[in-house]
RNA sequence: GCCCCGAUAGCUCAGCUGGAUAGAGCGACUCCCUCCUAAGGAGUAGGCCGCAGGUUCGAAUCCUGCUCGGGGCGCCA
């Protein structure tokens, strides 16, 4: 049997039996699936129901040809194969299965769930990059775990990925903060449509002579001093960017090369005294300007040299997470990346939906113009980063996000990572009872040659530490980080089960085999502390 | 008017590249610590999966139309 993935072996031996049976062609569609019954087995398919039209049998009858040919294909590995409902082909495994099971994943040790791309890309994925003109919010906190925590996840699963920050430190929202800046060294207030809030008044006072300094060149040292503030929040939240660049640097001429390459591509038009580049060959619903009346390049304009620029430095994919309000923004910008020979589908644009924060069922406002803000400073010192990044991570990034403060508040104890975390904790707490030399002589064991009569509650906790390869694997293909909360929960749940039906430490007693319990044991741990890492959320030995 | 996202249990949401009797957390109610962590466990109640059609052996899942909610439609960034 292949040691290396289980599942893969059933499934392997399921479409093999399907080729025979009707040729390598009928395949499509076929899946293993976990059933919801037990008594449709440990694992089903839908592939006689496939198969019956190509092979013009009844798909129950296609079901009981299948059976055969995978019986023999599985040998001691399968207790029995059943053929129920409208064709599906049950697989109920054995004993012997759930242990080799077992002695793949410990051997696996720290790597077990690391998938093996078929295609390992270089990837780069732009998240945050808010304005540096305020201070991170809730939503900056959920772009960041959800940035973060995909980079994290891509990693694991095979690929080379890079982290960047895009700093928007160039133009007229930045002139206006050196305006605000200035005004309140001044003591007065700031320009109507300034910044009003209140962390103006602390960067001006970090800068000596501010009443009477250049507004650009306060600009530039308040953008660096909210980086900075921003850095310090971003590394206390446990997320990292490999680069922070500067939209500025774009306009020492690589938005003019990007512009000329365009010219020259023949995607430029002047009119009105605007330069425009012709989105709407490439599915626009209008062309878009680049330069303005005034000669001054737009915003659009720098974004297309800055993605011009991270094509050029070498990468396969570029994932960029972006708030919902910039969704509008989506097909201009891939018509300006194809305009200049990028492939669309290689620049992904992620749209991430609102966090409303509330207080109390009321609407907490979140905007950085008016200075009203629960900073996300203030909402990790409220309920901590493992239940902030686990909160935010949750729920599906095209959804609408509903953060109740006082509820997060109130169910800290409750929230559903510590329970996971809990899980977790109660494990290192067997483990530690077992002892580090018990634990280690465990592990070490042939546990594939153990005699161990599994409990279903065992059975059902190996099927689900089997599924993490899956899982990783999905999270990564769907961008998807929130299926490891849910699947970090499921572990845990299948763990509290186990350990209430089966004695781990002193398993003999009950007739068990404690080194396969505690090996079973150990790798759950493991599991759980990788799902949690993948969020970027802590496992504690204790709690 | 156009575009994006959503609509699933009282609340917040998973499930969505089609499968069998639709799940979790919270909330409500009833129980369980001589026993490896009760931040736990067992159970009860609670669903026209927004509406109407269509495709299919099979639809919460795919397609079309509608309704409602959120967001966006600058020579702003």
């Amino acid at each position: 049997m292949d040691a290396a993935d289980p599942v893969a072996e059933v499934a392997g031996a399921v479409l093999e039996s399907a080729g025979e049976l009707a040729g390598n062609g009928a395949r499509s569609g076929a899946k293993l699936d976990r059933p919801p019954k037990p008594e449709f087995g440990d694992y089903s398919s839908n592939v006689p129901m496939l198969l019956a039209p190509a092979m013009r049998r009844p798909p129950r009858e296609v079901a009981e040809q299948l059976a055969e040919r995978v019986r023999g294909r599985l040998g001691g590995a399968l207790e029995r194969a059943e053929v129920a409902g409208p064709g599906f082909l049950n697989l109920f495994m054995s004993d012997e299965w759930y242990r080799a099971a077992v002695a793949a994943a410990v051997a696996a040790g720290d790597d077990y769930g690391r998938v093996a791309p078929t295609d390992r890309e270089k990837v780069m994925v732009e998240f945050v990059s808010a304005n540096p003109t305020g201070p991170p919010n809730a939503a900056t906190g959920r772009h960041a775990a959800y940035g973060d925590a995909l980079a994290r996840i891509l990693e694991f699963a095979g690929h080379e990925v890079e982290r960047e920050y895009y700093v928007n430190d160039f133009g007229s929202q930045v002139q206006r903060f050196g305006e605000s800046i200035r005004a309140r060294a001044r003591g007065e207030e700031p320009p109507e449509d300034g910044y009003q809030g209140d962390y103006v008044v602390d960067v001006a006072k970090q800068i000596d002579g501010a009443a009477d300094m250049d507004v650009d060149e306060l600009a530039r040292r308040g953008v660096e001093l909210m980086l900075e503030s921003m850095r310090g929040t971003m590394e206390r939240y446990r997320v990292r960017f490999d680069t922070f660049f500067r939209e500025s640097e774009l306009h020492a001429g690589e938005v003019e090369r990007a512009l000329e390459q365009l010219e020259g591509a023949g995607h430029v038009y002047e009119s009105e005294g605007a330069r425009w580049l012709r989105t709407t060959q490439f599915g626009d619903d209008k062309d878009r300007v680049l330069t303005r009346g005034t000669g001054a390049a737009t915003y659009f304009a720098a974004d297309i040299a800055y993605h011009q620029h991270k094509r050029e430095r070498g990468f396969d994919r570029l994932i960029d997470v972006w708030g919902a309000d910039h969704h509008g923004y989506v097909t201009r910008m891939k018509a300006a990346f194809e305009a200049l020979g990028g492939d669309p589908d290689h620049l992904e644009l992620v749209i991430m939906q609102l966090v409303n924060l509330m207080e109390g069922g009321q609407r907490a406002q979140m905007s950085k113009r008016a200075g009203t803000i629960v900073t996300l400073d203030e909402l990790i010192d409220d309920i901590g980063v493992d239940a902030a990044r686990f909160y935010m991570l949750q729920r599906s990034h095209d959804t609408t996000l509903d953060l109740d403060l006082r509820l997060a508040r109130e169910q800290s104890q409750e929230n559903p990572v510590y329970y996971v975390q809990y899980a977790h904790a109660r494990i290192a707490s067997i483990l530690r009872k077992a002892g580090d030399e018990r634990v280690a002589d465990a592990l070490s064991k042939d546990l594939a040659a153990s005699e161990e009569v599994l409990h279903p509650s065992a059975r059902a906790l190996v099927k689900r530490l089997l599924e993490l390869p899956a899982e990783v694997q999905t999270a990564a293909d769907r961008r998807a980080p929130h299926r490891m909360t849910t699947y970090a929960h499921d572990v845990a749940q299948a763990f509290s089960a186990f350990y209430r039906d089966v004695r781990v430490v002193g398993a003999a007693e009950e007739g068990g085999d404690e080194d396969f319990r505690l090996a079973l044991s150990a790798a759950t741990k493991r599991v759980i502390a990788r799902s949690l890492d993948l969020l970027g959320v802590e496992a504690p030995d204790h709690m």
